[in-house]
DNA sequence: TATGTTTGTTAGTACTCACTAACTTTCTCT
DNA sequence: AGAGAAAGTTAGTGAGTACTAACAAACATA
């Protein structure tokens, strides 16, 4: 791992940890077993320090390429796919996410960055459920309104899990609480059990 | 307004807002309209201040007392009316929140404090669901499941909207989500509609 | 008016932090 | 082995920060 990398992997995790004024360049570069003057060769200040460790450690997804070829127009199989993928992605990307969440407004453009993944998963979602509809296998809805419970369910399970209460408030797994809010979704979306009956 | 409480007013606001290495004893003083020194006189460290001010700001509701009287036993009224009363709940709370979620792991017992409500929420929702069933209104399900999902749905639309995006990701009112949200798991709790067919 | 209490002011201490300069050591690659 | 690049070492600067000491002003209440 290159000296570059060593530092920005260890400045994500603890501007994560710490907040951007609480993780100190000394402490960084202590913790990157690098002298806190290579840090400030390899870097103009810390400000950019942050701003290059959200840019290598922001994992960029295009959502549509991601689904295309998984989406098999079974809703449970589909809408658990699409749940553990958008986990898949936010876990990877939970430093980034808790930097925006407390340091978003002093850092231009990183709220934006973290909102592009929900909103392109909002419209692929809607597609997916007109789709879905036109097969006539849901029944009609506000989709968009569909769509965004389904993201505020698996980011408060998200957000929940990952920086607050761990499993102090709920025993049950996070693979189970997944399941169960498919499951909720897809009584809304068939509510008479079948396809059949739609329309 | 008493000194002590302009001061920690603003303290938990400030530090909300940037951290508490961020919100600077200085800048306390002055939005509070107080001199540095007078501070100090009134809380011997910058420790003490955060704790005062969250023991101050933290408003802790007895959830049993705010629904005893409100349920109605109608799915649909008494599901609006929890989750108007969490967000309530939670917007007074918000700066408490908010650090919380960055400085929780440093400030011993925040989080136990901040996560009692959703165990309480989750257990008083738990307990509705079993008297709903027991009266025939509802169907058989897992309630613990069901009540989280409901709760970190609610919870994942607070901190989206209060932390994160605003009104980025989607132009739906936060009202309309709520109801939305509410009609997805009464369509999951009563399948057929009506309660003559539960069972 | 007199007295005790609360605040303001000023100056300062001790410390930490981001960041730099100058020089030396280690590493890399031919 | 030798040269150039990258890293370490040491010492330091200047700014900011939590917090204090000492004294003066403002305020409140009787």
């Amino acid at each position: 791992m290159s000296t570059d990398e060593k530092i920005l992997k260890v400045a994500i995790d603890m501007i994560a940890k710490k907040g951007f004024k609480g993780a100190t360049t000394k402490q960084i570069a202590e913790k990157a077993s690098v002298s806190e003057m290579t840090l400030f060769r390899h870097f103009p200040n810390k400000k950019k320090i942050l701003e290059a460790a959200i840019d290598r450690y922001y994992y960029s997804f295009q959502m549509k390429e991601l689904f295309e070829h998984k989406l098999i127009w079974d809703l449970e199989k589909d809408l658990l796919m699409i749940a553990e993928t958008y986990h898949k992605i936010m876990k990877k990307n939970k430093n980034v996410i808790k930097i925006a969440i407390q340091e978003g407004h002093n850092v231009p453009g990183l709220l934006e960055q973290v909102n592009k993944h929900p909103r392109q998963l909002k419209d692929l979602i809607i597609k997916y459920l007109e789709e879905m509809n036109k097969r006539e296998l849901i029944i009609n809805a506000d989709y968009e309104l569909t769509a965004m419970n389904f993201l505020y369910m698996s980011y408060g399970l998200f957000i929940s899990r990952s920086f607050v209460s761990g499993e102090i408030i709920t025993s049950l797994s996070e693979e189970d609480v997944i399941k169960g809010s498919v499951h909720v979704f897809i009584d809304h979306l068939t509510p008479n059990g079948v396809s059949e009956k739609i329309h």
